[in-house]
DNA sequence: CGCCTATTTGATCTGATTCAAACAATGTGG
DNA sequence: CCACATTGTTTGAATCAGATCAAATAGGCG
């Protein structure tokens, strides 16, 4: 089922699509960029700290995380990536990986080559500007992130991240009736929040006790969003969509771009 | 003296040869865009979230910083930026704002119009990509951030912090003697790590017993860097400077702004 | 001096961590 | 189909890092 993508470089047009305005033309430069795909077990490490890659990776199915280490061997993970992201763009312009990049689930890839990337961005100016603007958003929900982890309560840190998941998913088609994918463990969710497993599970259990959302097995199913974006005072501007972010919500079945 | 900056674009220039290689031309069309300078009282807003600016700021003296509430009414910092930096470049891609940006010391900046710099990027490809770069090194920043507030203890993050103080500024020359400028008040660095001010009062306490550093009165003086890396764990790496960061450690002299 | 803001300290409380262990679910090989 | 291993989830109990509340200093400055 979900045949989603028979050509993996659609994901990133559609990604690109919900974000900016790109012409036909443009969407086909992208379409042929050479790509190289790839199959990830889940735990795979894509990139490791230190590396100087010569390529990117685009995810096309399956989650990725980005993660990092404390000199003390404490764990934080900074961000999920999902089908359409470029988790590591930014090594086209930073040469060496400042942290890691690995498969949550198992994944399909295809890598782009640094090369090819960057004669397209300078051939084309607004293709370049789309990708730009991607790690600006990157930035942007590392902001709000930060904000979550230093200001915001377990409960309210989780029920905003919750909300970024659906609305992320649902901006690429990937949310039907309210559910979407979120196939983490409780100790990756408890690692990107900052806090400890055994905290995580009582403030999920908490979570499910207001009858917002549920969560297990890997799937969320958001009972009232609009409750959940008022507990958690989840505002979907810095995901900085193209069309508004949340007004999708109701899309019966959320395609974005007909990929036929 | 210190006539560091007769021209408040060499501020710029400077900081973009610290983590890129600008040519003598590309440092030339910078040094003539057009700029409109402006002082700011320390506390005032420069942009605030929801707006759409039409320019960015460059720093030229004094600190700014960036800024979002949370639902509540909670305030996390989120970066600071010193002369050199454009805290707001991203508004060049992302219309609306996602959080404020406020002068915490008096300050000097001179505003850049988006229409100019996208011209320069258009026909500059080169620049667009020092830029873009600032801003991933920005978002690299931000994980390292996140890395501190989610998984460091308090006395380890502030170390860190102040790693990348020192590193930073020494980067643009503004350090000297093993001292920089760290113009901020114990509220805002307990805003900057998500703590309450009490509890970064009594870890800056344990930080002076150590004997590594010292602040006070807006000045660092560290008298052990490595001894403060070591405590912090602090690798330079993610601040991407271009010659290494820490090497010119001990560039002789140095001011940042003589406002005066 | 008097006002205002910033720093410091004390006392108390709690959100969150750690340690430990039980369970549940899934998968493997025999 | 079962015994066993493995990984993920849940719960209990003890402890602590850090928050909150409250108030006393200490600077700056007109």
């Amino acid at each position: 089922m979900t045949p989603l993508l028979q050509d993996p470089m659609q994901a990133l047009v559609r990604r690109l699509n919900a974000i900016s305005n790109l012409t036909h033309e443009e969407q086909q430069i992208i379409l042929a960029l050479p790509a190289m795909p790839r199959h990830l077990r889940a735990g795979f490490d894509v990139a490791s700290e230190g590396e100087k890659p010569d390529r990117c990776a685009l995810v096309v199915s399956g989650w990725l995380c980005r993660y990092k280490f404390t000199g003390a061997g404490r764990k934080q993970i900074l961000s999920f990536h999902i089908p359409g992201d470029i988790p590591d763009l930014q090594s086209l312009l930073l040469r060496t990986m400042d942290h890691n990049l690995a498969a949550i689930t198992d994944a399909r890839i295809v890598y782009l080559q640094h090369d090819s990337l960057r004669e397209t961005c300078f051939s084309q100016p607004k293709i370049a500007q789309a990708l730009w603007r991607d790690t600006l958003i990157d930035a942007a929900t590392y902001r709000e992130w930060m904000l979550g982890m230093g200001r915001r309560p377990a409960l309210q840190h989780m029920a905003h991240f919750l909300c970024e998941i659906f609305v992320r998913q649902n901006a690429i088609g990937a949310t039907f009736d309210g559910r979407c994918d979120l196939p983490i463990s409780q100790a990756e969710m408890a690692d990107a929040f900052g806090m400890s497993l055994v905290h995580l599970n009582r403030t999920l259990r908490e979570m499910r006790k207001t009858g917002l959302v549920d969560w297990s097995h890997g799937r969320l199913a958001v009972y009232d969003f609009k409750g959940l974006q008022k507990l958690s005072g989840f505002d979907p501007t810095y995901l900085h969509l193209a069309a508004g972010g949340q007004k999708a919500k109701m899309a019966p079945l959320a395609r974005t771009n007909g990929a036929k």
